[in-house]
DNA sequence: CCGTATCCTTTCTGATACTG
DNA sequence: CAGTATCAGAAAGGATACGG
């Protein structure tokens, strides 16, 4: 993607994370397994969008899919191990955000 | 942009951050002041898109804009508190991806 | 419920060219 | 050096409709 040679685990790491949404559906996992609509509704992403988002992530090692062969089947996402090693660095974010972040939105950019 | 209710802040923090270039442009800030080119070429962004990202985090108040009166003037970027409050994530974002991330780009996504 | 395929609109980006 | 303006192509997002 962007070639530079600062760093390119972070970079790469950036190019995951850093992603509309991933960062959402991620603090959303943290909280435990959810069915597909639940993250759905619960963030107000599309269908479309989550969809492939959690491919993505899927992919990546992140978020896994698991099916719950029930009737009628049922199907859960969470997080690996590699995607709860996340859980610090969405924490400094959240502690980031609480400090300095107002919530008025003078003009969202 | 993304009115759930999770958590307004927390949101709000990731429509800033999460953009693409934002994190490199802070990573690289983290090092110290910078001028416009060095960053430019430092992590090979365009210098259009660079210039509104920097405008972007100046209206954040993540990034202070110095102008130093010389001749040739001379102008900077650095981070303000706000700014440099961000260190710790992205450092946890750095620790995560030294541990997790392998750098083979089997597809990169 | 859990998606995928299509389509269409919006946004983002980079290249280029041009000021102070 | 430090940008801004324009422009065209690429990418991303949402809505909808449909299938397992």
């Amino acid at each position: 993607m962007a070639d530079t040679n600062i760093c390119p685990k972070f970079e790469r790491a950036l190019s995951i994370i850093n992603k509309r949404w991933t960062g959402l559906i991620i603090f959303q996992l943290l909280t435990g397994s959810q069915r597909f609509c639940n993250i759905e509704s619960g963030i107000g992403i599309s269908g479309r969008v989550l969809s492939e988002r959690l491919k993505d992530l899927e992919k990546e090692g992140i978020v896994k899919r698991t099916v719950y062969d029930e009737t009628p089947v049922r199907i859960e996402y969470s997080l690996t191990e590699k995607g709860k090693a996340l859980e610090p660095v969405l924490r400094e974010m959240r502690n980031w955000s609480d400090q300095w972040v107002t919530t008025d939105k003078h003009e969202v950019m």
